[in-house]
DNA sequence: CGCTCTCCTGGGAGCGCTCCCGGCGCGCCC
DNA sequence: GGGCGCGCCGGGAGCGCTCCCAGGAGAGCG
């Protein structure tokens, strides 16, 4: 047996087979220009002949990246995964990431031990960024990363005065547009279903919707108010409650639509008809929006912008890190269907 | 200002700043043997002080190993991802990789762009190792990774003859045992819900059940199976097809906890009582299975196990690369409750 | 007191890239 | 014909670690 060969060649090696140098073929794999056709020919063939792939380690340690991002996920509670939110944030981050050429990571973090591991993974330097998504009121991530200066984006922030930069949808507007239109339909007695409300985001929407109420000269009654965590079964449950409280409620907004669908069960159970009796207003616009029966009214939140938005940020803190704080709200929108 | 310093401190200072070699340090950072203790608390004193974090590419790159290992998903329906199967198994895969100190990698590969994009991630030795869940039965990318002589262990395997490195639950056997309980509680017509059968999972439940059949003396008629997806709304739909086809069916096998779930619904629905009228067995043993009502018998995937056994075979295969396959069949439980 | 053996420690030699500088050859202009 | 500029290319100098070998300092023994 000769010398023991490792797994894959090397540049250097490609470089001999191509009679070039390695200057070329590194800038023949960069695509970077300087590079006279032919030669790139011959080197490209070259790596195909000898089955080449680049040593990201290598290529991490000179070039001083990684070409990877790390997307976070903080829920300790892991059925809140299961909800579509998430498989249409994580879906819509990739796609917005495909042409950076960066790969997106997944990483969960539950515990403590793992917050500290990841942070020495990150700062480690094998990901040039970090997105973290359902960030809790008291999370202490986002600032030992901030600390860090690692380029990081929130979805959504955990305070009023959140500085990490984040992308945020406007909660309390899209609420506020939704109790409105309820109102211009002449409902009475609107009640609402909220998420968990140790989220800036649960928060933002039942103020929209108290605004909303405010806005009319209608004075809120807390007993109009329930509070779900996003789920099915908390919508079911908290509509149960708010209809045996107030049976004359007309019109109702949910949190999501997850919980909104909940609600629909309850009001059925219930035996009211939806929208004649009762209006219910989801939040998300998410595809199960389109197949409840009858077909949900809800807010829109453009989750598609929302990705984008997040590469777009995230690559801002790459290239010039730690001078500004970014701050993006987008604008959700009513989408009216048959519930109200 | 003077010389820009970079983020982070490298071993070479911390060794300067305690006053020792850079052998020494890296010693007391990988907690190695052959290192005074005073000099470790000086070095760890150092450390402290300078805030000092390894560079993980610099280590790989020397160390020939990146410490982290891939979780594929390649679930072009990501809706599939809502069902506990994966946050369970991500959760018991994560435990079992904590004290082996590599960082555990969720990636999502939908398409083939992000099938290659993968492999050339995983091949330039970002990972050391890879973990696939959900396979299809047609699905390349084990071969591909197998070929690349890439550390592969899957969750399942595409077919009979699978020979990438698996572990596996007992599917046939635990279908069969289920079913063989049923006939011994004297249940006559035995109906069944399938997963979706271009999985082996799927395929290998279908055939415990028809082998219990045919052991019992007794001749399956297709018409007694229907074909779900795991999904709950599945469950539903084809429960509701098997009792129209027979009415007097008065025991249920489905392929997964979920599913069973639904199936219960639709029974309810038809107004059967379970078990009194027909007795529902699902699989899996979910947290799920114990607040239905009434509880459900389920046969039980020991997912713990199964995630261990995958770490114990990644790290086997990345011990003794390519010299054989190994795959491990874990044995399933009848847990028998209240649907039975 | 000298010699060996053990325990620690320092630092050279890479790992496989990227960055960048210097040089070569050729075409063009005066 | 000489000079200049530009397009390409080669390869030195790191990036920050790990691995490993050589060597110093004690301890123990004859």
């Amino acid at each position: 047996m000769g010398k023991r060969r490792t797994g894959t060649p090397t540049l250097e090696e490609v470089a001999a087979h191509a009679g070039v140098g390695r200057g070329t073929v590194s800038r023949v794999i960069n695509n970077a220009a300087g590079v006279k056709e032919s030669t790139r020919r011959t080197v490209q063939q070259a790596i195909e002949e000898l089955g080449y792939v680049p040593n990201l380690a290598a290529r991490s340690l000179a070039g001083r990246r990684a070409d990877a991002v790390a997307l976070v996920l903080t829920e300790p509670d892991w059925r809140q995964f299961a909800e579509p939110f998430f498989s249409e944030i994580v879906r819509s981050l990739g796609d917005a990431l495909v042409d950076t050429g960066m790969q997106l990571l997944l990483t969960l973090v539950r515990s403590e031990g793992e917050r500290q591991r990841f942070l020495e993974y990150a700062r480690g330097g094998r990901v040039d960024g970090i997105l973290l998504i359902s960030v809790h009121a008291g999370d202490r991530l986002p600032d030992m990363l901030a600390e860090a200066r690692l380029p990081t984006v929130l979805l959504g922030r955990r305070s009023g005065d959140e500085y990490v930069s984040y992308v945020d949808a406007d909660n309390a507007g899209g609420a506020r547009t939704a109790v409105a239109h309820l109102l211009e339909r002449g409902r009475k007695t609107i009640a609402t279903i909220t998420g968990p409300l140790d989220m800036y985001a649960a928060q933002s929407r039942l103020r929209g919707y108290q605004d909303a109420l405010a806005l009319a000269g209608l004075r809120g009654t807390r007993s109009l108010v329930a509070e779900g965590d996003f789920t099915e079964e908390s919508g079911r449950r908290a509509m149960a409650e708010l209809l045996e409280r107030h049976p004359e409620i007309d019109g109702v907004l949910a949190a999501s639509d997850t919980t909104a669908v909940g609600a629909l069960h309850a009001l059925r159970a219930a035996g009211r008809r939806v929208p004649e009796d009762v209006a219910v207003i989801g939040f998300d616009d998410f595809p199960l929006a389109q197949s409840t029966k009858p077909r949900l009214t809800t807010v829109r939140q453009p989750l598609e912008e929302i990705g984008r938005a997040m590469v777009r940020l995230l690559i801002e803190e790459m290239e010039e890190p730690a001078v500004a704080w970014r701050h993006v709200i987008l604008r959700t929108e009513l989408v009216v269907r048959e519930s109200s």
